[in-house]
DNA sequence: AATTATCATCGTATATTTGCGATATTGAAC
DNA sequence: GTTCAATATCGCAAATATACGATGATAATT
């Protein structure tokens, strides 16, 4: 128990419950959001920015990366975090088309 | 410790991690799926269609019904299920102004 | 070579999520 | 009123998530 059952439901399904879990927290959020307005991609700027410690940014950077949202480049003793263009467009499409379709026929409920 | 620092986020933020996390589960992306796609608000017919017990279930519908992304209404000894036009067309903004607020310039990183 | 700055990772504590069976609850049917 | 069917809720166990300080790794600086 305590384990989600992700075998037992559809690849689509599960990508946007990955895209969307990884929006799922505030300062992930906060995070995609400060690499988009920076065009130069930042690195420990971010750490500035966030009312968290650095290691548990670091910690949302990773899972950030696990899913395929941000890439980090190692440049010098820095490392250099952007969007992943490609697989952005990806999750923005399959949240979006969940999203999309679903339209109001005027009807409430039942 | 283990509990996410909510108040230190924008409310925007926190909106958008609130709908996102909601979609962050495949079951809830599949109930969600299944109550577009019937148009009458189908109710215990979710058990039936879920790999999931039927408590499990209305766990994870109880969930969507507090970020507000569904209705429930009593009919009978039934609950009819549906989705919250209102609130859907909140998180479906909420969720693509982030996501359509990065365009790629070309430039992958650093 | 020693120091410093930047970032990742480990270990740990606590909170939340996921899942299920068992047990209410409530309206319908008899 | 008793039984049945549909849902919700409770209580539990296991897994994950959140957060932080401490430590490790590595490159730049001195």
């Amino acid at each position: 128990m305590g384990t989600a059952k992700l075998d037992e439901f559809t690849v689509r399904d599960n990508r946007i419950a990955r895209y969307a879990k990884a929006l799922g927290h505030p300062a992930r959020v906060a995070i995609l959001k400060f690499l988009i307005t920076k065009k130069n991609c930042v690195c420990g700027d971010i750490v500035d920015v966030l009312p968290l410690s650095q290691s548990t940014v670091s910690q949302h950077l990773k899972e950030l990366k696990e899913v395929g949202l941000i890439q980090g480049e190692i440049d010098g003793k820095r490392v250099c975090y952007c969007i992943d263009p490609k697989e952005w467009e990806l999750a923005k499409r399959s949240i979006a088309d969940l999203m999309d379709s679903f339209v109001t026929k005027g009807i409430t409920c039942c």
